[in-house]
DNA sequence: GGCGCGCGGCCGGTTACATCA
DNA sequence: ATTGATGTAACCGGCCGCGCG
């Protein structure tokens, strides 16, 4: 804190020396100077070494630039301000780009599953359709037989009321699963559920899983081999 | 050891002024 | 010459840590 003995010292210099005060008045008695370029340059010179002044070294400045303690005191205060203002903005950038590079992500993923979900409803129909023509010819069904043998180890037999292992009460499920809303698949592909983890999931905006780099090589084998160990729903293709 | 008190420093916000387009 | 926007030195009030009695 500025002292009263600093305050009049303060006030007797600016006074005293009209020449370097562009104007002197108000209530508040603030007279302002600005700093020489030279000042701000060895201030800014210091700051960058350290953001804040120890004592003997803002005594040792303010006696090496002609200003009061309090001054220096002061500019420092209003640096770190500036500074950390600066910084928010950068962050926000940083955020922002990131946040935009997530979005397009999620958008390629989404059309990759409505793609995905077209290919596995043509192979339901491919299911299906011998399924019905066996009904009708009372003949087996190869894949029925298949998975009825892996299944009970022995060739199964023809009989209606057999249900392949890929049942399609289960497929629909699938779906159901698949088509449900985006966001719990965003927040699984993201790790937006539950607890925020938002610090985590962000990159510098040049590299890392955001860039499109990445993304180029981004192989849905990988996703399946991931997934296939922590989502039920692709036990269909494991 | 816990407490109140004064002091100094910092911070966020504001004011008053300088500068520039 | 005037004016609005922007930058900044200085200030204010509140908070916190520290030393001291």
């Amino acid at each position: 804190m500025l002292d009263a003995e600093e305050y009049s010292q303060v006030f007797a210099e600016s006074f005293s020396s009209i020449n370097e005060i562009t104007t002197t008045k108000t209530k508040k008695n603030k007279n302002k100077r600005r700093f020489s370029d030279e000042q701000i340059r060895s201030l800014e010179l210091m700051f960058e070494n350290e953001s804040r002044l120890e004592p003997p070294k803002k005594l040792q400045l303010a006696k090496e630039l002609g200003l009061q303690p309090r001054q220096v005191a002061i500019w420092f205060q209003n640096k770190r301000a500036r500074w950390k203002s600066k910084q928010l903005e950068r962050d926000y950038s940083i955020l922002q780009a990131n946040y935009n590079s997530l979005t397009s992500q999620f958008e390629i993923l989404k059309k990759e599953k409505q793609a995905l979900l077209i290919q596995m409803q043509k192979m339901k129909d491919m299911l299906q359709r011998p399924k019905e023509e066996s009904q009708h010819s009372g003949e087996c069904v190869a894949i029925n037989s298949i998975d009825n043998e892996s299944e009970n180890g022995e060739t199964a037999k023809c009989e209606s009321n057999v249900q392949p292992s890929i049942s399609m009460e289960r497929s629909e499920d699938v779906l159901g699963v698949l088509s449900d809303d985006d966001s719990a698949m965003k927040g699984n592909y993201f790790g937006l559920e539950g607890e925020p983890i938002l610090i985590n999931t962000i990159e510098p905006a040049d590299g890392g899983l955001t860039s499109t780099e990445d993304w180029g090589n981004f192989e849905t084998d990988n996703l399946f081999q991931q997934s296939c160990s922590s989502y039920l729903w692709w036990d269909f293709w494991c």
